[in-house]
DNA sequence: GTTAGCACTCAACTCGATGGAGTGCTAATA
DNA sequence: TATTAGCACTCCATCGAGTTGAGTGCTAAC
């Protein structure tokens, strides 16, 4: 037994009255609800067909059905066409705060909240190895050196470091000099022994600072590995019933607070760069188990990536949450490519 | 009439156990857990005195006695004493991470989540008004200048301002010194007209980017003025059932989220700077209205405070909080104290 | 002033009845 | 052969009645 025209239109618009309704669905309303002109006997065969082949549940006997993930899979992959319309009010308010990545990214959380009413997340770039492009020591006062390192996208790490004695203007020249002359276009992994010892034989009488600097380096390289989540709109997630259960609920919640276990999931076929659905158990995050999760990914440069997601329950409405997905990645990339001109 | 000794017992008694049981407490219970010996009956009494005093309160008639507002605080002022024990892995938990004022900050938000059981809030420093220190302005590459701005109290702000023309090293050297001279030591209200257009003129040929750089200042210094607040452990408040109520806990939730309304609540009283009790109606934020929330100012140098707090039900062990934020505080102190040696 | 006793109140729980939505099956129909 | 009408059945949700238990307030006695 296949999947005919017509059980694919009685599984559409199963699903469809159930992410508005929220109710399992009856042979009857789906009789009145479309275009078929059958009887709700026909349908009920039909359903019973489509709960065999896996695309429906029933909660108990004598309800209505749901759909199964299976189902969810099916709508999603088959029924589904972008929408690129609204949420241009989101282009201007973007516009307004692309000043500083974390703000914008949190901004772009908020907004994706507000606008679909589902939890959201949002990912910094994430950059395959970051190499050092810039380095700036200046002497803030007379017991503290600030060092300013710029890293490959124009990441900008500050940190302060308390010096033991005073340095002349030219023991600082000549150290900027040398740093930058040494280290500029290497990552971590290049920055090894044998440069760190001709860094410290040019820097002469220097060397113990150097030491520390390198540490502020390596720190500010390696802080940034834990790539940043932003999330927004968490508490969407009490609006629908099906995850306002007590237990679910604060799982969730915590989950979206502490964001370690995030990573996975928006790690996931980084290589793929479309629109990504994870339904219910597809998602290898737990306490997700009874939420969908859609993403999509957004490009910053070549080769760097983040990712824009949002999380509501099974019952969603995807269209929409596709469409939204798309228009915002496109203005993110937009962004990015304009902010590089 | 007024409290006498046996009455402050016999409430204090009723709170004691409430706390612990989150149940409305009777008349036999307190006979028989005090040391008073005395009936049912004559505690009955001495509640319905309590009562009319308005220091307890009956959710329903024939329910026992739950504390009020007046209650509580009566609570909180006489019978508290800190208690200065445990918590001690705090410290070890801090220390590790004292390098950057943000991850310090919201590592404290986490460890005081996890110690309590609450939801908690933590601020990072206020300045009165924020003053510049430093400029240093770098071409990174052709088309971007870095503007490095150190605010008072060592604050750094990057900004990335894209070029129209390509400056040569004698502009950038001439705009640094310029921008240091006119504007060390100045905050936002200092920077007028006259200030600026002393700059341009200093600055000859350079005026346009003179704007822009000020521009970015301006926004570096009011970027801060909205204190960033820390939550950490917001889902906390869904272990208690008298808050985990769909929309006590929804509007709750969403106030840690936001945040923004909290700093109402924890810039009151900031020149009291001991250990701070709100109960009930009294924190001002409405959707708290069923909470209480304590907090503690600790000090990062003179004249520079920032909070730390406690969001929970007002069913709380005051005593353990009151003495966790009090050990907290004292760490905090000198955890600064130390970075300033 | 304290206590024992008793009537009263109220929330919470149990239990059964009822109704409605929905199914599965069978037999009739086109 | 596919569709439909009809009917018995199942199960959840809801409602109301009855019960229980904790707790109070009052009164009279100690």
């Amino acid at each position: 037994m296949e999947l005919d025209e017509r059980k694919l239109k009685i599984l559409q618009a199963i699903i469809k009255n159930y992410l508005e309704t929220g109710e399992p669905v009856g042979s009857r309303t789906i009789s009145k609800f479309t275009d078929l002109n059958l009887s709700s006997a026909t349908i009920r065969n039909e359903m019973s067909d489509l709960e065999e082949l896996g695309y429906i549940v029933q909660p108990h006997t004598s309800a209505g059905r749901i759909p199964s993930d299976k189902g969810y899979r099916l709508y999603v992959d088959t029924m589904m066409q972008s929408r690129m319309q609204e949420v241009e009010q989101m282009w201007d308010a973007l516009n307004d705060k692309a000043d500083k990545m974390e703000s914008l990214l949190q901004q772009v959380a908020k907004l994706l909240a507000v606008n679909t009413n589902y939890a959201t997340l949002v990912t910094g770039p994430q950059y395959r190895s970051r190499k050092v492009k810039f380095i700036q020591l200046t002497d803030v006062d007379e017991t503290q050196l600030l060092a300013v390192i710029v890293l490959e996208g124009n990441i900008v790490k500050n940190k302060m470091l308390p010096l033991a004695a005073e340095l002349s203007k030219e023991d600082i020249l000549k150290l900027n000099i040398v740093l930058n002359t040494y280290l500029t276009g290497l990552d971590m992994s290049e920055i090894n022994l044998s440069v760190i010892a001709k860094l410290k034989e040019q820097a002469g009488g220097l060397g113990n600072v150097i030491s520390e600097l390198l540490d502020a380096i390596a720190q500010a390289i390696s802080e940034e590995e834990d790539i940043p989540i932003y999330t927004s709109g968490a508490t969407n997630i009490l609006k629908y019933p099906e995850l306002s259960d007590h237990h679910v609920a604060s799982d969730l919640l915590y989950e979206l607070e502490e964001k370690k276990s995030l990573t996975g999931l928006l790690n996931e076929n980084t290589e793929e760069h479309g629109i990504q659905v994870y339904i219910g158990q597809e998602t290898s995050v737990a306490s997700m188990k009874d939420c969908s999760v859609v993403t999509a990914t957004y490009e910053i440069e070549e080769g760097i990536y983040g990712r824009i997601g949002i999380v509501g329950p099974k019952r969603m409405d995807y269209e929409k949450v596709v469409g939204t997905l798309q228009t915002l990645k496109t203005q993110l990339d937009d962004i990015f490519k304009k902010n590089k001109e």
